[in-house]
DNA sequence: GTAGATTTGCAACATTGTTGCAATATGTTA
DNA sequence: TAACATATTGCAACAATGTTGCAAATCTAC
C-alpha cells in the first residue's frame, strides 16, 4: 500500500510527505466518499487541519480524488478511479448516499444516459446524485 | 406579487411577515437560483442573518423552494414550481450552472433518463447537476 | 550531506451556521 | 378593535468551517 500511495503522488509530481500518504491511504481503505470531518476526525491527532484542506485542494487539483454535489452543505470527497484521473473536468459521475447510513458510492459502472439540453447550452459535466436506500440498508 | 407571496406563505400555513414576503419576492424576481450569501447582500441591511436562515429552513421544509447541489460548498436554493411544491422528497431535478456567469437554471421541463442501479439499491431522489456554458454566455 | 524548493504547523482571522431567550409581530377570537 | 395566545424576530454568544501569512521543518535533487 505504501509504494501504492507513493506512486501516486510521484506520477503527480507532488512530494511523499506523512500527511498525504496517510490521507490517501485513508482514501483507499473506505469503501465509500469521505468529507473533510471524517479525515479529520481520522487523523486530526497527527495532522493539522490546514494540512489536511490544504492536502485535499492539491488532491483535487491532480485528479486524484474529486468532489461530490450534495444537497446539504457537506462537501464529500472521493477517489478517482485510474482510468478518470485524466481530464476530469470532461467527465461524467453518478454517485448514491444512502438515506439510512449515510454512505456515499461511487457508481463508477453506470452509465448516464444523455439528457437533452435546451438549445444554445454546452454541458461539459454531468454529475448524477441519488439518494436512497444502499443495499446493505434495504437487507437489514 | 404581494398577493402572490401572501397567497403563497398562507397556503403553507405561515404567518406572512416582512421578511417571509421579500425573501420569497427575491427569489420571484430572480431568474436563477439564489445562495444564501446572495439573499444576504441582497436584503442584509433589512433582517438579521438568523432570520434568513430560518426562512429559508422553513420553505425548503415547506416544499416553497428546494435545494440544489453543487460542487463546491455552496448551497443553491431555487423556488419550486406549482406542480412540484407537494412531495417534494420523492422527486427528480436537473439543474444547469454555467462556468462562466455562474448563473444556475431549474431545467423543469427535462426529462431525467431513468438509470439502472445495482441490485438492492433503491432510489427516492434524483438530482442531475450539469455545468458547461449557457445559452448566454455562449452567444457573446 | 547540502542547497533549494516544497510542505507543514501555528496563529490569527474571516465566514458560515446554530442555539437560547427576551422582545416583537402576527393571527384569532370575542 | 382590543387582547390573548402563538409564532417570529433580533440579539448575543457560540460552534464549526475555511483561509492566509510566515517561520520552521521536511523533502527532493544533486
Amino acid at each position: 500500500m505504501k509504494s501504492d500511495t507513493n506512486d501516486i503522488l510521484k506520477k503527480n509530481q507532488l512530494s511523499v510527505t506523512g500527511s498525504r500518504t496517510a490521507i490517501l491511504e485513508l482514501f483507499q481503505k473506505s469503501n465509500g466518499a469521505l468529507a473533510h470531518a471524517d479525515i479529520e476526525k481520522k487523523s486530526s491527532e497527527q495532522f493539522d487541519r490546514v494540512t489536511i484542506y490544504r492536502t485535499l485542494q492539491v488532491f483535487v487539483e491532480k485528479g486524484i480524488i474529486h468532489t461530490i454535489p450534495t444537497t446539504d452543505n457537506s462537501v464529500l470527497y472521493a477517489l478517482c478511479k485510474d482510468n478518470c484521473s485524466q481530464g476530469h473536468h470532461n467527465d461524467n459521475h453518478a454517485h448514491f448516499i444512502c438515506d439510512v447510513c449515510d454512505l456515499t458510492y461511487c457508481l463508477e459502472h453506470i452509465a448516464i444516459p444523455a439528457i437533452n439540453l435546451p438549445a444554445g447550452f454546452k454541458q461539459t459535466r454531468t454529475d448524477v446524485v441519488m439518494s436512497g436506500i444502499c443495499k446493505n440498508c434495504s437487507n437489514k
